[in-house]
DNA sequence: GGTGGGATTAGCT
DNA sequence: GCTAATCCCACCA
């Protein structure tokens, strides 16, 4: 099998999978397709202090090459070389100096997208969270890609993480919900297209004050 | 080799 | 509603 990781991150994906873990080919689609069918699932980090996780309920989809907003738009840079990689790895960059943003890499290596992961239900470890965030509300404990990063202690080092054979993964959860979209949130480029997907009526979804009011059905 | 700014958040006023 | 916190990349010189 061809690796088309960068050295560091280099054939984490020929591990065994990762019991419950989503298939590689779950991401190896259309980001807007893998973008929507990450709602739902759970999103998994096990770590010496124990397993956490939660439902993730609000994602954002971000189109490689030819979106602007896209870290991968100017093209292959050491920042984006994972978007050319497998579909599956987890690519987590710093914002703000501050906030880790955890992303699924999707499509097949050598075309570039990322489904940003915005926010999560809290399922378990919600004690491990409220150490982490230092608060103790589970309302605003993970509703925005930075808050539910820190409750999952995703950082730096999660970057090139496989999220098919790691510690960080993602598993399946049958249920039913609507599903509405918007327009995503925080960025300049592109800011008008209809990328940010939530599941209706949900507590944990972010911004819920006045993004909702401009939220279309699918 | 320097620098502008960003896919955010919490804690103010 | 406003703003500070604070890192690292991409871009320009």
């Amino acid at each position: 099998m061809k690796c088309y990781l960068p050295i560091s991150t280099s054939c984490e994906h020929n591990k065994l999978p990762k019991q419950d873990a989503l298939p590689r080919e779950f991401y190896n689609r259309d980001t807007k397709t893998v973008a929507k069918e990450l709602l739902g699932k759970i999103l998994v980090h096990e770590t010496s202090d124990g397993i956490s996780s939660g439902k993730i309920v609000e994602t954002e989809a971000y189109l490689g090459q030819i979106d602007p907003a896209c870290h991968a738009y100017a093209g292959y840079t050491n920042r984006s070389a994972l978007f050319f990689g497998s579909p599956g790895i987890a690519y987590v960059f710093i914002n703000y100096g501050i906030h880790y943003c955890l992303n699924a890499i999707t499509l097949p290596p050598g075309k570039a997208g990322c489904v940003l992961i915005r926010a999560i239900e809290p399922l378990e470890g919600i004690n491990l969270m409220f150490k982490r965030r230092k608060r103790h509300e589970i309302l605003g404990l993970t509703n925005g890609p930075g808050k539910l990063t820190k409750a999952l202690d995703i950082n730096k080092s999660c970057n090139g993480y496989d999220l098919v054979s790691s510690n960080l993964y993602i598993k399946d959860n049958n249920e039913k919900f609507k599903i509405l979209k918007s327009k995503r949130i925080g960025i300049t480029k592109a800011s008008n297209w209809y990328l940010r997907y939530f599941i209706k009526n949900n507590n944990f979804v972010s911004g819920s004050k006045s993004i909702n009011n401009e939220s279309k059905e699918l």
